[in-house]
DNA sequence: CAAATGTCAGTTGCACTGAGATTT
DNA sequence: CAAATCTCAGTGGAACTGACATTT
């Protein structure tokens, strides 16, 4: 109800029949092209992962902010978190968070201002420096994934089965691209 | 051949037997956050659609940097070529691109700086600013299109099928968060 | 007057490049 | 010596905030 009220009233000023659904430029985009360019399924996915990306950052970052965390170290806290001793060298991070060496120095530098992380000598080989968890890190961390898994990291509308249809479908694309 | 020498070699350090491929970081940080914290669905798929953004951004970006373009013009530019006069308000173009609008003046202070599109007074809405694409622009889309479609937008190991599976999933995400 | 449109100045966060110090 | 690890200084592009001028 409602819906057939605001068709007639949108469909006075266009020559066709439009659909009941808000526009989703996207679509319309992804036509355009097809008509204009070609096939247009890479740029239509292209396009919609670029926007999700989006979304979901704005999600997470919206959900950290209170904490003080941005997304990138958030995911720093959580890579230490996971590691066997709470510390990793600085490499390991950036090896496994896909960052420039001088973007995880940039990052270490932030956690270890706010006190979330610490830098400590590595034991046998001096010229690596390793990146510890604090205590205050991992109460941070406790309270910032209580915040992201309320919004549910931002995902909204897909049940299980789609998100690891998705998580299926980037995997195989990540491994063609070499990202493992 | 080969794979079952390396799985020999690697796996003697380690207590389990593990499988011959490459390791899916993605995949492990969701087992221990499955083990540790809970339903890790959520966490693999934002984690997924990030790196995936990543790689697709690095690939179009490579493609478009022998054009002077990075994929934020380039987005512009197509939106221009597709609107009916080759020209849109500067609003209309920040509503399509997602921008703010001082990004979207950002944008177009580089696309006008290289001849690509020219600034023109709104007819009747003196308020308003159109942005036109030049003839000198339309021809750099031309040739930009043209890489991106080469590396077929960053995309490997998806077919088409696939493609529009992703991008089914992905529509449906934006519609629940309200994109359209 | 309020609302809409666009610009300007300044900030933040991130990714990079190039150079260099230290250690292995 | 070459290679590995990390840091520093500087750059580029993008997204934002707040203030503002102009027009409707």
């Amino acid at each position: 109800m409602g819906g057939s009220a605001a068709a007639s009233v949108r469909g006075v000023s266009s020559d066709i029949a439009s659909p009941d659904e808000p526009f989703d430029l996207i679509a319309r985009a992804s036509q355009i092209w097809r008509e204009r360019i070609g096939p247009s399924e890479s740029m239509e996915a292209v396009t919609n992962v670029m926007r999700v990306q989006q979304i979901l950052q704005a999600a997470v970052d919206e959900s950290l902010r209170p904490h003080g965390l941005t997304f990138a170290r958030y995911e720093a806290l959580v890579m230490l978190s996971f590691s066997s001793r709470d510390s990793l060298p600085m490499r390991i991070m950036g090896e496994r968070l896909q960052l420039h060496p001088t973007s995880i120095t940039n990052i270490v530098d932030r956690l270890e201002a706010d006190g979330l992380a610490q830098r400590l000598p590595h034991p046998t080989d001096r010229r690596t420096t390793l990146v510890a968890l604090t205590p205050s890190g991992r109460a941070r961390l406790t309270a910032a994934t209580s915040s992201v898994l309320l919004t549910d990291f931002g995902f909204v509308g897909l049940d299980n089965g789609e998100l690891q249809l998705l998580s299926v479908l980037m995997t195989k694309l990540r491994k063609a691209a070499g990202d493992f």
